[in-house]
DNA sequence: CTATTTGCAAACAGTTTGCAATGCA
DNA sequence: TGCATTGCAAACTGTTTGCAAATAG
């Protein structure tokens, strides 16, 4: 599995609130579908699944939801060695490490990755706003 | 000064020598333009640099020279939060810390950061192949 | 001399935007 | 009623590609 925790519909409709979000349709439309996501879908995929629910939805809308949730921290966007982002529910702090044969996302947290993060940051002069961290990664075969 | 190190224009050309690449005129201008820079050029930066020692170079040119050099390790794609690639030589691995406020690129290096790395990955079953790791940051003010 | 590389312009993919119609407080 | 949001289509940006001419070994 490569989910750490799950965040329910109902917590993610309360963060809307509290950021004074109207849920219209749409919007609710896609949080569900990030609420019910198990992988990091693409703009592309989260729109293929939500025209599932309802075939009206538009393309743009998708973007500028996305857009919006980004802006007030109830999504992440993830931008891999791709030409394309994903989103993810903002819930629980990890990074991504990524195989790279398969393309499969896994998820982790580390705190000692987290503190020395902010102790470089501090070296240089910096306070951590912010870190993308991404390990690329093969397989490692068992050995016989 | 933002810069670790750097590297001459003869060590990039043997480089390219070595991986076979044939270093046509405009190859040889893209990498003297990246041999030069302080900083992590755009392609359109790197357009821009090369056009004014020879205004007959073509945007597709710098193009496809960035993903050769980038194919064969010559030069790093720099992907931070931008709409846009950036470039720098391969040469020596550090990461990047972004101030949010400049947009001022700055490197690092930390051996620790390092060892974690690969031991993370070894404890989710991996190979560290390649990483990402932008620390962004607000610089921090002297307190009086 | 032959294969590679270039410059140009057109194509492309992902994303954003203008606008009229719709929906919601 | 009035303002925000939607759907659609067109625009936009960064990047890639087809092709004929130029270049390199």
């Amino acid at each position: 599995m490569s989910h750490l925790g799950h965040a329910t519909m109902e917590e993610m409709e309360e963060r809307c609130a509290k950021a004074g979000l109207k849920l219209t349709e749409p919007r609710r439309l896609v949080l569900q579908i990030l609420v019910e996501s198990e992988d990091h879908p693409s703009v592309e995929m989260v729109y293929e699944r939500a025209r599932i629910k309802d075939p009206k939805v538009a393309m743009a809308t998708v973007y500028r939801t996305l857009n919006l949730f980004h802006e007030f921290g109830i999504v992440t966007r993830i931008d891999l060695k791709e030409s394309f982002a994903r989103y993810e529910l903002n819930w629980g702090h990890h990074h991504h490490l990524i195989d790279v044969e398969t393309g499969e996302v896994h998820e982790f947290q580390n705190d000692k990755i987290e503190k020395l993060k902010s102790q470089i940051a501090a070296e240089m002069g910096y306070d951590l706003v912010e870190c993308v961290l991404e390990l690329y990664g093969r397989k490692r075969h068992a050995v016989a």
